[in-house]
Parts: C-alpha cells; sequence; structure tokens
DNA sequence: TATGAATGAGCATTCATTCAT
DNA sequence: AATGAATGAATGCTCATTCAT
C-alpha cells in the first residue's frame, strides 16, 4: 500500500514539474528531457509513470481540475443563488498568486489547442468529459435557481450550454486580444451576468 | 522575355493545393515538401511566392475569407431583417460542396490552434483583425435592428461580442464534441437565436 | 568595338556592386541574387558577362589589384629610396575613404579565406600569380637598394618572401586581434622596418 | 544501472573521426552526417557530446594542440639552446605518420580559413588565444637566449610577433604553391633562422 | 541581349521513445 | 526501480545555375 501511495506520489511530482513548463514554453515546446531535469529524475523513469507525453498533460489537468473542484466545494454555501454559483464557478480562489492565474489561463489555452488538431481522439474524449461535467453543475444550478423562483428560464439546456461555450471562447478571445487573466475572467463574467439578467425574476 | 506567368494565380494554385493538406494533417504537420508535390512545384518554387509557411496559412486565409465576404455581399439584400443578416452571416453557401464546409470548420480549428500558442503574435494579431471587422458588422446590424424597431437592446457592444465569442467557442465544441459541420452550425444558430429573441420587440 | 567596350564597361558595373557585398557578407554568404539586384540587372544576366560566382570575385580581386597599381605607379618617384619603395607599395592611397580601406583588408580577408579552401585550383593560381608579381616588384626593389648602396643583404630572394609572407600573415592576425585597417597597416610596417633595418648599410 | 560509458572517450573518438573528413573536404563541407556515419553512431549522438558542429571542430583543435605541446614538452631539454628550442616548436613529431603531417596542415589551413570569414567571433577569440600561448613562449626563449648571451635582441616583443606571424603567412603561402608538408616546414624554417641569425652574438 | 521563373539537392538540429545495464 | 545513452526520422529554407521566352 505504502508502494502506491509512493507512485502516485511521484506521479505528482513529475506533473507538477511540467507546468511550469507547459505554461511558459507551450506543450508542444516542452521536450522530456526538460521535464525529467525539471522533476530531478532520469528521462527513462517518466515512462514508468506516464506512457507519454500527453499522459503527463492529461495529469497536470487532472490535478488542476481537482484543485478548482476542491476549492470551489469549500467556498460554495447552500444559502448562495443560484447566479452566486453560477459566477462563483468560474472564480480560481485556488491559485493563491497571480502568476498562478495567468499560469492557469495559459495552460488552458495551450490544453485547447492540443485538442483542436488531436487526431488520437484522447484530447478530445477527455475535454468532452469536462463540458458534460460543466454542463451537469451548471444547469443544475439553473434548475434550483428556477425552483428557488430566481430565474424563468424557457430552455435551461441551452443556455447552460451558452454559459459553457461563451468559456471557450472567451479563452480564445483572450488570446487574440493578449488579455490578462483578470481581464479574461472580467470579459467572461460579464457575458454570463448578461445572459443571467435576461432570465432573472424581477419582484 | 522572360516567362510570362501570372504571380498572384501561381499563388493562389499554390495555396490551395495547401488547403486540403491544412485541413487534412494540420498546419504544423504539413510539410513545405508535401505542399510543393501537391501543388506540383519544386520546394524551392513555393518561396519565390511565399516568404515562409505561415504566409501559406494567412494566404490561405485571405482567400477563404474573402470568398465568404463576397459570397455573403451577394445573398444580402438591404430589405432583410437584421437578424436574417446576422444569421446569414454564419451561413457558407460560398462553399458549394459538403467537403468544403468540413474543409472549413477544420482550417477554422487548425487556425485557431495555432493561434492559441503562436509566440510571434503573428497569428494573433491577423486573428484579432477578424474579430474587430466581424464585431463591426455585427455591431452594424444590430443598430440597424434597433432604428428599425426590430430589437430592443442595452448594450450592443456587448451582445456582438457574445455572438462573436460564440462563434469561437462553438468550433472549440465542435471539435470536443466531434460535429460535423451541420451540427457546428446548428448549434451556433440556436446559441444567437436565443440570444436575438431575447431582445426581439414583440408586437 | 563600342560593343566590346559595353561589354567590358558592363563587367565592371557589376563586380563593382559586388565589391561592397562581398566585404559586408562574405563571399559565400553573398548569394547571386543580391548581387543582381544591387547591379540592377537580372540574375541570368550576370551569367552572360560571368562564368559562375567566383569569376565575379576574380574579377574584383582585378579591378582592386589594377587600381592599386595604377594608383602606385602614380605616386612612385625613381628618386625615392628603396625603402621608400617598399614601405609605399603597401600603402593604399587609391582608396580614398577611410571605409574602402577597411573594406580592401575585409576583401583580402575573403579572398585569402576562399582559397585556403579552394578545390579547383583557380583561386590558389590566381593567387600564387600576385606573390610571384609582388616577389618581383620586392626584389627588383632590393637590388636597387644593393647597388644604390643602401642596403647590405646575403639573399635576396628570402628577405623579398619573407616581406610578401608577413603581409600575409598580418591579414590573417588582424582578423584574429580584431584590428582596423590602419592598426593592420601599422603592424605590417614595423615588421617590414625592423627587417629592413637589419640590412641597411650604416654610414 | 545506465550504460557505463567514458564520456571523454567517446568525445574524442568522435571528434577523431571528424579530423579526417575535415581535412579532406573542409569544414564547411562536412556534414555533420558524414561524421556521424564516419564515427559509426547516429546523429544524434553526437550531438550528446558536442553543442554544435563548431564544438567539434574546437574539439578537434583542442586535442591536436595538446598533443603538440605534449610532444614538445617531451623533446624538449633544459639544455638546447633558445634557437633550437624555438625550431623544435615547429617540429611535429607528434605525427608519426607522413599523412598525419599533410594532414595538420590542410587542417590548419581550412581552421584560419574558417576564422577568416567568422562573425560570431568565437573562432576569432579561440585564435587570438593561441597567438597569445605562442608569444609567451617564443619571447619567453628569446630573453632566454639573450640571458645566455646567445642573442642580442633589441625588440624581443616585435621579432616574437614577426616569427608568428610569419607562421600564419607561411600556412597561406603553402596553399598558394600547393606545397607539401616538409616544403612549408622548410620554408617556415628558412625564415625564421634568418631572422635569428641577424640577432646572433658571433663570438 | 536580357529576363526571371524554376529547379532540387543539400543540411543542421531536435526529440519522443527504447532498452541495456 | 532507475538510469541515461542511443536512435534516426523529420523539416524549413537557401541558392547557384539553367533555359524558355
Amino acid at each position: 500500500m505504502a508502494r502506491i501511495i509512493d507512485k502516485e506520489e511521484k506521479r505528482s511530482e513529475i506533473a507538477r514539474s511540467a507546468i511550469d513548463l507547459f505554461s511558459q514554453k507551450g506543450i508542444v515546446q516542452t521536450s522530456m528531457d526538460e521535464i525529467a531535469k525539471s522533476a530531478g529524475v532520469a528521462k527513462g523513469t517518466i515512462y514508468l509513470y506516464f506512457k507519454n507525453k500527453e499522459e503527463i498533460m492529461f495529469a497536470v489537468w487532472d490535478m488542476l481540475s481537482q484543485q478548482h473542484d476542491e476549492a470551489y466545494a469549500k467556498r460554495i454555501r447552500s444559502d448562495m443563488s443560484a447566479r452566486e454559483k453560477i459566477l462563483g464557478f468560474f472564480d480560481f480562489t485556488e491559485c493563491e498568486k497571480e502568476h498562478d492565474k495567468e499560469q492557469m489561463l495559459t495552460l488552458y489555452q495551450h490544453f485547447v489547442s492540443s485538442m483542436l488538431v488531436d487526431k488520437t481522439g484522447l484530447y478530445t474524449a477527455y475535454f468532452e468529459s469536462f463540458f458534460e461535467k460543466d454542463h451537469a453543475f451548471i444547469s443544475g444550478c439553473l434548475h434550483e435557481g428556477i425552483k428557488k423562483g430566481e430565474f424563468y428560464i424557457n430552455n435551461v439546456d441551452l443556455l447552460s450550454h451558452t454559459i459553457i461555450i461563451l468559456l471557450k471562447g472567451v479563452l480564445v478571445k483572450a488570446k487574440a486580444s493578449n488579455m490578462s487573466f483578470y481581464e479574461a475572467q472580467q470579459t467572461l463574467m460579464q457575458h454570463i451576468i448578461y445572459l443571467l439578467e435576461q432570465c432573472t425574476r424581477k419582484p
């Protein structure tokens, strides 16, 4: 049992080492050599923990995603409005430092870039699973908002998708316009708030 | 006297040859060798017409963009409603064949992918110019719709951006969900229609 | 007859255009394209006047060499001492501008560089002919100096060679030590003066 | 445990393989492919031992230079005259075979050729360091000769430089005149002997 | 005479992955 | 488990020269 924990631990260490490199240089531009050096292990050792470079990227993504989920779970309160819950979902308080948030944005962009040219279907499938998870959450919030009388919505599925797709669109826009993390976040918030206002019940 | 050559024509020929390759294999994955072979010229010849590989991509994109603009200009009528004009903007009737539309979608995705990892700023700047062009057009339509009494809109700029950003988001979603061109288009339309309906004046 | 003169004239024009390029970028690094552009003719045209790139270099060298000879012939006086004649030979008053002298030095270095890796024997033969010409001149001066009682020399041939070989060595040293033309010239003069002093008759 | 490899030894092996090629074809004309093939390793392997092609050239030069220094150290005797020490410095007994001496000459010429067109300053700096080393040695010998009463010299620095510069000049002359190693060496010796005789104390 | 379009061989360097130790 | 030496395919770009017009 101890061994397995160690194995998991080492995997995480290597993945953590890769984060900086991936976000600074890009996934393709980061060589296994660099990851090994940065993780303080031999190149061959990496292949004992990961089948290939892509798998490292997925591990990185899993780590960050899990961090986000955990941090979100902590800051969410059941007495929050649906609107607050949704907007809070796109906050990234798990990133303590400014730098981490910028890194997160860059990583996400690199990840989307890889997915867009993916031939294997690995990135695609992985990415799609996040779409579904996010959709389940957002539409859950919206339904809750309807039940509570906060919203009036015709097509919850559609609105939920609009929000999630907007997030992806903002990632692209952020790169094109050379936005900082905060600018990108503000842009996204603005759009979501606009969408939610349209279906908010006025007293 | 030198051989008489229509330089523009030859440039286009080479670019056209590259389109298939770019959309099938991706931009990075397509080698200059392949483009040359596919265009039926020597490798060196390509460099008489293009400074480098990137310039080919931009030429390809310019060609398609121009085709789209021209086709749109032809099918647009001044008596159309603003809604029809906007929705018609995302039609791609310039692609006659089914295959061309799929190609268009794939190319767009590859282009976005390259832009997302662009270090030089070339792709980014080029891409941003399209954002601006599209924004000018969409917000123009919205303003026209307001004037005609078709819409009631608080923040034209915001809505216009929402629409354009949604397009980018749908590109990402289309790849993740392995959508065909038609599915992607339907998805986009659905979202735009939803947005426009929210601000459509009811009689 | 007029035609032949024109032909010579055009050859010179092209060669003159090449001088700047050769001295700035080096012989190998200068492309025929650049020479053509700089000369204001088409690439193919160059081949009507020169068999290949090497021939341009030789033409350049011939021009400069002829200029040197003519300028030297003008400034030499029969009543000069042998010492003055020899030292005057390594002056480059035909270069009016500072820039031209630096260019001359660089060109000479590039030329020697090409000669040192020459496989065809063309550069080598060409270069050797200059050795012989210079030797004839220098040893002529030395003999004259002996006759006039200016020098006492055991082995005129050897001293003459020493002087010529020193010139080549200084070219190499000048590059290694990043010398300006003047520094290189001073260095050469110093060495020649030293050599000549050893065999100067004291009254 | 990884394969046990003497990295220094392998580096030398590769460099040794390059020597033949460099001297036969020239440095620029020798491709990494050829070096790899000749060394019996894959192209990529070379880059595990050398950063780039230039580094191979420097390694080659270091090896030969070290060989020369070691061989010279062995054959020098403290009771030799300064003249013998200086002349012995330009002997190349470390080259056992005739072929090796010719190779040495050719290599030196190629190296000078590269230096003469060097833009980076690498070759230049490297070359200059040899100038300095040689100057220290030669002037050391001359001073010793003066102290022992063997020479009478006004300007030791100048004479030392003359000798070193002559060596470079002879390299150029040797190529132009298609000299064998022995001819080149004889020529150099002749000149040095002449210079030293001029300042030798007669009893 | 002049043009300039076309050619295509040539080359340094990178890097994911393997596998002998 | 860990290492790190070795691999070799893959690629954008240059340029002297030719030759159809």
